[in-house]
DNA sequence: CCCCAATGCTAATGGGGATTAGCTGCTAAT
DNA sequence: ATTAGCAGCTAATCCCCATTAGCATTGGGG
């Protein structure tokens, strides 16, 4: 026992009581198919040392050298604090975290940035404390996702991402495909006349996603109405009128804060959700007002998501080809350059807030 | 741009195009005030051409030269999944995210250990890709934290730990001051017979920190009733009656499930809590059914201790004697041997089950 | 008996940056 | 004219590990 932070041991050291070079501990460390070999004997002898001094290999060391850490960095994009941000985000960290855990993997939250939220800034450079990292955000600087892809760092995206240039690895929710049958589902319970509406632009993909579902739902014989896209909740009221003159029976609302500001201008009114108006909730509670309704709608698998999102990343990084991001092997673009993509499906929320259109009941 | 990852400038990029060495560059960007000294012309030179061509450190390199990540580990002895360690853990996790963000530390979260839960096998090890690491678990292996304190390992426990030997550092909340307060809060509404009691063995810390409180809560002309330790739930009963017998008008319940046991027996004996008996909720809820029972008693304050613990630990890391764990300076055993505690407040619930007795009312 | 091919391991290098001893010029004091 | 002193910078090392070229040894085939 010394005095003072114990020193903990280096390769050299177990080099050393072993009676081997740093190279062999290195060896026996990487278990590598490779071109060297080492005698089970020799190996043995040093994992002996190697257990009885506790030895750990140093992260940075390891990865300044190109090696692996069995970390995954998390990045957000924006701050998941103060709480607002924690209900969306916890669950996907959940996920991810099970995931992680059944992998074998530690899981490094890059919360420092702090106000900045650039990872090329103070981030790039923290981000390779991890072997790779899962990038999350409804609204991140596309430049620096594709900065991070060019770069070489593997990543991948929870969320629907389309960049310019090659692709990158992502896991997304199904909104299409959910927004369509909930689309469908309106008709089936004989609407005619359904609206689509968000606030705020609809430039994000998953506004965008959510909207194609809407419109690939249209069948022949009904219409569906225009996609109305407002700029704040003080519209509302005024979309509310617009659609009863439309003679729209039913709603799609992106946002649950937008269907629960429909909600009271049908109470304002006298009328009745879901007798006068169904109303769908396409799974964003961004401000939500979370009042108790029992919306009907459909449901962010965001635990599924950062679970899917964590075994992908981890099989690109474990797949053989794609060696060590330091190895920089330029011509290994496989097809598609490796970037991977998967879908997960949406639950749905039965709710109280639809219903047939009122001519029908 | 070239083909395969981008490869970014290095310090020595740098010093080439501004022509200095990269000494100078890594003398410009980390302004000691140290020794050695720059010109204000040469610095503003480095700058500039760091600016040009957004030069970002490594952080590996850069730790693996200075022996600090800025990664603060947590260590949790018990696995936080399934779901039900969640909502016990997440607020902890929260104060500390939120510390650390501030403070410019990222989190590592060390959950591969999977079902093994010991610092000294794999993990110990992993530990080390922290510069310190938080600890927590209702139910740690002390041997475990002794090994590790011994090892010079920085780290923190989050809750009230004593140990064989020197001691650790820690971050509690101070049941004992707020289980004495609740106490003579009963006191003061009127209750000469007070009980104390508890589920399962009262020999973890917290346990015996809120006993403390208790009995040093007994005034001179009023009677604590003795304290009742159970094993299982199924005793709760046969307690129930005891303290009938005892004429005890209030009861300290250490974790909730005990409260809401007592509270369906006094409902099956056709009695009323508080009018009857009042209880006290003294803050775990391990187990509980959360039956929405708004109970009078005290509030951990998880998430404030999170943050304190952070708070703790980086001073201790970053505090100038304790150097970097390579560094070794070995006589710096200040007074206690560094380890420091905190006391946090805890917050009290109202709640709907506290009265004075009946013969007041 | 010689040469070749495995086998088992090591020396050397590099990765990016922090640190320190020490090396130039100058200026000011002697 | 020396010399001491200092400002300003660089060369050299080290941090710890992964990787590769190559050395020494042994066994087998010709």
């Amino acid at each position: 026992m010394q005095r003072g932070p114990a020193k903990r041991p280096t390769q050299a050291d177990i080099a050393r009581l072993a009676g081997v070079s740093q190279a062999t501990v290195s060896l026996v460390l990487n278990e590598r198919d490779a071109g060297v070999r080492i005698s089970p004997a020799t190996r043995e002898r040093v994992l002996t040392v190697m257990r009885e001094w506790g030895y750990v290999a140093n992260a940075s060391a390891r990865s300044l050298a190109g090696g692996r850490n069995k970390i995954i960095g998390v990045y957000t994009f924006e701050p998941v604090f103060p709480t607002s941000g924690v209900d969306f985000y916890f669950p996907f960290l959940l996920g991810m975290e099970q995931e992680a855990a059944d992998l074998g993997y530690d899981l490094l939250l890059f919360t420092s940035a702090g106000g900045e939220r650039q990872i090329f800034r103070d981030g790039s450079t923290r981000l390779w404390h991890a072997d790779g990292a899962l990038l999350l955000g409804r609204d991140p600087n596309v430049e620096e996702i594709e900065q991070l892809r060019d770069s070489g760092y593997p990543f991948v995206y929870v969320g629907h991402r389309e960049v310019a240039g090659p692709p990158v690895s992502y896991v997304a929710a199904d909104y299409a495909g959910a927004t369509r049958q909930l689309t469908e589902r309106l008709f089936q319970l004989g609407h005619h006349r359904v609206a689509y509406a968000r606030i705020g632009n609809g430039g994000a993909q998953p506004s965008r996603d959510r909207e194609r579902g809407f419109r690939r739902a249209t069948p022949s014989r009904h219409l569906t109405g225009p996609v109305w896209t407002l700029d704040t909740v003080a519209e509302v009221d005024g979309l509310f009128e617009e659609l009863q003159r439309a003679g729209v029976t039913a709603v799609l609302a992106e946002q649950q804060l937008l269907a629960e500001e429909l909600l009271s201008c049908a109470a304002r009114r006298g009328l009745s959700v879901p007798d006068d108006l169904s109303v769908v909730v396409l799974g964003d509670s961004t401000g939500a007002r979370h009042d108790g309704t029992h919306w009907t709608g459909l449901i962010v698998p965001r635990e599924q998501m950062g679970q899917r999102a964590m075994a992908l990343l981890v099989r690109l990084l474990e797949a053989p080809g794609t060696g060590a991001p330091g190895s920089g092997a330029p011509g290994s673009g496989a097809p598609g350059s490796g970037a991977l993509s998967e879908s997960v499906t949406c639950g749905f929320a039965a709710g109280v807030t639809v219903g047939p259109p009122k001519e029908f009941s």
